[in-house]
DNA sequence: TTGTAAGCGTTATCAG
DNA sequence: CTGATAACGCTTACAA
């Protein structure tokens, strides 16, 4: 066993005033910025350095009514907060924006009604200046409490039927999911079917709205497998599905690409070449998408840019200034591979 | 363009006393808990209520002394992060035993210089009562930072010549390594290599280690291959390096699933079948495991336990108990599929 | 240019 | 059991 660290008492502005010989209202100023002479100014830097000043967090948010810390909360069942290979994008291009304005981010996991309770009151205690949510659902209490106090706030992902006054980023899913058909359509494929995941949720809604606007009155809903989750057990299991009921089959979408590699796996076990017996696309562009023999053809979702455009839209609001109404659309180059 | 939101100013305890008719520190005491009278009580629930009051938690963090919040820092690239399978477990298992707690866990990514001076402040202004580290290294400023003023702190992994007073919860990568690899020739493989991963970490050093130690006299250099990174395709470009150097190879020792995964597609593609030709097992028991076929034999790694366990032992050190001197290994029980 | 002092919203001490 | 009142560490008018 070791003894417990002690932490010494920090310096405050005070033991800086002191040490510098000047009032702590002169080293403030250095530190914010304002008036004050170079010599008086060195020696307080000089002090800083010294006793090892920095400014208390929690001081400084109270006075200055803001904590310029912007939360970012995964709104999803766990476990795919662990899997989603989107995440991971829109997290890092949301704190390059925050970083490069000064803002701290700050990960919040919602996990448990313990969670979501904790995580609701602290939005509304002044705990961060903003917040971008991530797979938003209209019920959900967090939603509620942003809304309520008017937090700034930004919704990644199409929440079809959410509060209005917070605006989104996303992609048109729809339109991305009909442009890759079509595309898997002009190779030539005669019987294409779909796997389609999570269709209880916005996106995997429109991703099989956009595949049924593509086909048009070639559209047959017995080539549509539904998964619950976007993931490569339930691509492969989904296309087990479509390959029992339509064995001539020659071209599927999945819904995403680890469901397509999970279709591709199953696709080969089942004795089938890709892309020869049959064309499959997938959607995401993740890293999945060259994991796969051979490499995915797929819809490109630019995870980190939603990510910065999300931050910058938060901030924005924090600062006052206007924001788009209803909320923006980010353009999905369509990725040519070999799968198809 | 919509109109920003305004949000209100929002109630104090000033207010909630007003309402209720009684003084701040009655409203206070009704909050965290002490005397006051049954009616005074009802009344001053009501009054939170109709007021919406939550108290601001930076005003209460600093008459507080503390924040009630831990914070979780990956210092990893940033790749890695999104791709690494045990991070996500890790969180889950330390955000619920701290939530339990009434702990908040911040998770802050730090993917650029600034980032790491935005955080080095933060940790040392009070900003959370303690923080736990996932891939430390000696040099890094944060770590300074934190050894500085004495945060308390635990590291997840085995760092090897870090602060020796901050404690660490990780596994023994070598035993487990060796465990695995003495199983896999006792099913009775010859020729058997490894892919090594990230050897310049203490994790992938360590694996290599226990595989060369298991082996014995029969180690022979020739049969590692060492790639960068734990992921897929550095799995399959390790797998390929090995058969051309050795054909006849017959067992393979991956350093991670994701590894493990990579190579057992190197070789399918080289026509070998698995576990017929090759017994391969990896390491982690992550989602990849169940995602190959066949399904992986491999060592698993604990990620929820160490993540509780790692929160668990900064709130003691918040609490100034004592902890464990060094640190605590959890065991890793092998996993005995079907790919060897 | 600098010092002084008034808060920011809580909790905690200490009389009543 | 409750009400004043003094911190907590910082920023920011306002005076000097």
């Amino acid at each position: 066993m070791t003894t417990p660290r002690r932490s010494a008492r920090r310096a405050t502005v005070h033991d800086v005033a002191a040490a510098a010989g000047v009032s702590r209202g002169t080293v403030s100023r250095v530190i914010n910025g304002g008036y004050v002479s170079p010599q008086a100014r060195s020696a307080i830097e000089a002090a800083i350095k010294r006793v090892g000043y920095v400014p208390n967090t929690a001081a400084r948010n109270l006075v200055m009514q803001r904590s310029q810390a912007v939360g970012f909360i995964v709104l999803e069942p766990h476990m795919l907060f662990l899997e989603d290979p989107n995440i991971g994008g829109l997290m890092l291009g949301a704190n390059r924006t925050l970083s490069a304005a000064d803002y701290q981010m700050v990960n919040l996991v919602v996990d448990s009604d313990r969670d979501t309770a904790r995580i609701t009151r602290y939005l509304s205690s002044g705990f961060v200046d903003g917040a971008i949510i991530v797979s938003a659902r209209a019920h959900d209490p967090i939603i509620k409490v942003i809304a309520d106090v008017a937090l700034p706030a930004v919704f990644i992902g199409h929440p079809s039927d959410l509060y209005a006054q917070i605006p989104f980023v996303g992609i048109d899913n729809v339109a991305s999911s009909r442009a890759i058909t079509e595309r898997l359509m002009a190779t030539g494929r005669r019987r294409i079917g779909m796997i389609a995941a999570a269709v209880d949720r916005d996106s995997g809604a429109d991703r099989l709205t956009g595949f049924r606007e593509a086909l048009g009155s070639r559209f047959d809903p017995g080539l549509v497998a539904e998964v619950p989750l976007y993931d490569f057990s339930h691509g492969a299991e989904g296309m087990n599905r479509l390959l029992e009921r339509t064995p001539e089959l020659d071209g599927v979408f999945a819904a995403s690409d680890a469901v397509a590699a999970g279709a591709i796996e199953a696709l080969r076990s089942a004795g089938r070449t890709v892309p020869g017996d049959v064309g499959v696309v997938g959607f995401d562009d993740s890293s999945w998408a060259t994991r796969t023999r051979p490499h995915l053809s797929t819809v490109h979702q630019p995870a980190a840019d939603i990510g910065a455009r999300s931050a910058d839209m938060v901030m924005r609001q924090i600062r006052g200034e206007e924001v788009e109404r209803g909320g923006v659309m980010l353009p999905t180059p369509i990725v040519w591979r070999a799968s198809a």
